[in-house]
RNA sequence: GGAGCUGUAGUGUAGCCGGUUUAACAUGCCAGCCUGUCACGCUGGAGAUCGCGGGUUCGAGUCCCGUCAGCUCCGCCA
């Protein structure tokens, strides 16, 4: 007999069907007990009658057969009726380590990181990585349907695109080498290679010496290149565009996922922007906040967050228009004003997802800008070179796709938003 | 790199200005009863050398030092 699913089951009412999957929870009443099986697809009541069942507990694997009767007494009006339930894979724990059926998740992170199958297996935290998934295939679909090609760059690199102190060095055969930081460099020179406009879903490293609910030491970057832009508005208006997108695709790919946590998406509608000068004097002038020349920092990021969901409803906000100083060597500076940046951030509820801009494409002002942030340029030979052979006007950005993840549902810590979080203490599981 | 906080059954917590219990509560676990549960209920039971090491003291889960682990924040960033 063909595997029913728990979600299918209401389609077979009357028949006979064979479903497997983990014993969530049993409710055993003597000569009745009720077995909450969970397949991938969720959850489903099982009666079983008498008193003589195989060994059953908690996460037993096992397949059921038996008749699909629609029962208003069941919880979601559907129910089978066992003839026969067959164990396919037994348990051998003492104590399950953390609550695999409770609808509200009470251990600490530390336990349900330490262990993550199980934890996992939590309805509630199994949902994270099915909006997660959803983010991504939103991401790709977009991206495709304008023209994007989708491209995978090294991981294992020479260089860094920002310097090379917080990066991971690797020993590669005999010499060293990092893991990538970014693509950044890569996913220039694919836009130079004649894809004219590139994405990529790939994770990041940095070997910053931070331990914050935001920061993660691995993380996914989605990252976006493109070419013959205008400026750096017309980056921002693609960001505006693929989140207005994804906030359309998700609630109808995961609705459920997002009632859960409590989380209602809206239309973000056109995104509102303010330069980092006009951020600053507003910090100053509505909370008595006082920054050095261009910097905006965490609370900073909280408190523009907070300010432009009062003013304007918006949860999301760019940031434009930062100093040269705050930027990496490639950003392209303001042709009116060279000690600003084409550059922008973006926020969501007061967390940065995003940083992107125009990058510089003409090989003398790259050059020269290398010499002026005291970058040896030799050091940069292949991605310099790149820019003699004709390099159009281009620039991206990257969304963290763990940080979005954590924004959307209201996370509280980033490291929930990862499979298998690594941090400055975490290496495993 | 800097700063702060926490560590008590499987899990989540209480107890912490030294002595009142055999360290409490919830949940989970085990056993028994129950044919409509849905966080099932009821009865009974097991489960903690209070992270580890040292010190102060007549006496330490409680105070001090060290150590390990975890969390949070800053800088930096996605």
């Amino acid at each position: 007999m063909e595997r029913t699913l728990a979600k299918e089951a209401r389609q077979k009412t009357g028949r006979r069907v064979r479903l497997c999957g983990w014993v969530h929870r049993l409710r055993d009443l003597g000569n009745l007990t009720f077995l909450m099986l969970r397949d991938r697809s969720g959850l489903i009541q099982v009666v079983l009658e008498g008193k003589d069942h195989p060994e059953l507990r908690q996460e037993t694997v096992v397949q059921v057969e038996g008749k699909v009767v629609a029962s208003d007494k069941a919880p979601d009006g559907v129910e089978i009726q066992a003839a026969k339930v067959e164990v396919l894979s037994a348990v051998e724990y003492d104590y399950l380590p953390l609550a695999v059926n409770s609808g509200v998740i009470k251990e600490g992170l530390d336990t349900i990181l330490n262990h993550r199958v199980l934890s996992l297996r939590n309805p509630l935290v199994h949902g994270i990585f099915l909006v997660q998934q959803e983010i991504v295939r939103a991401f790709r679909e977009f991206f495709r349907n304008r023209g994007f090609t989708e491209i995978h760059t090294p991981k294992i690199v020479a260089e860094g695109a920002e310097g090379g102190a917080e990066m991971f060095p690797v020993k590669y055969f005999k010499r060293r080498a990092y893991l990538a930081q970014s693509p950044q460099f890569y996913k220039q020179m694919m836009v130079a290679a004649g894809y004219e406009r590139v994405f990529e879903v790939g994770h990041a490293y940095r070997a910053e010496l931070h331990n914050t609910k935001r920061h993660l030491n691995e993380y996914i970057s989605l990252d976006v290149e493109m070419g013959f832009i205008q400026d750096e508005h017309d980056l921002m208006a693609i960001e505006n565009e693929f989140l207005r997108y994804l906030f359309t695709v998700l609630p109808e790919r995961c609705g459920e996922e997002f009632a859960k946590y409590g989380v209602e998406l809206t239309d973000p509608g056109a995104i509102p922007e303010l330069t980092v000068g006009e951020a600053q004097a507003l910090l100053k002038k509505e909370y008595g906040k006082s920054l050095a020349g261009g910097n905006i920092d965490a609370e900073a990021e909280k408190l523009l967050g907070r300010y432009i969901k009062a003013k304007t409803g918006s949860d999301f906000l760019f940031l434009t228009a930062f100093p040269v100083a705050k930027r990496p060597v490639y950003a392209m500076p303001m042709a009116d004003e060279p000690a600003l940046t084409k550059s922008f951030d973006l926020l969501y509820k007061g967390l940065e997802i995003t940083t992107g801009g125009q990058r510089i494409h003409s090989h003398r002002m790259l050059y020269e800008k290398m010499v002026a942030f005291g970058l040896n340029p030799e050091d940069f030979g292949f991605y310099l070179d790149t820019f003699k052979y004709g390099v159009p006007p281009h620039g991206g950005f990257a969304i963290g796709c763990e940080r979005l993840t954590m924004q959307l549902l209201n996370l509280a810590n980033i490291r929930e938003a990862s499979l298998f979080p690594r941090d400055m203490e975490r290496v495993t599981p």
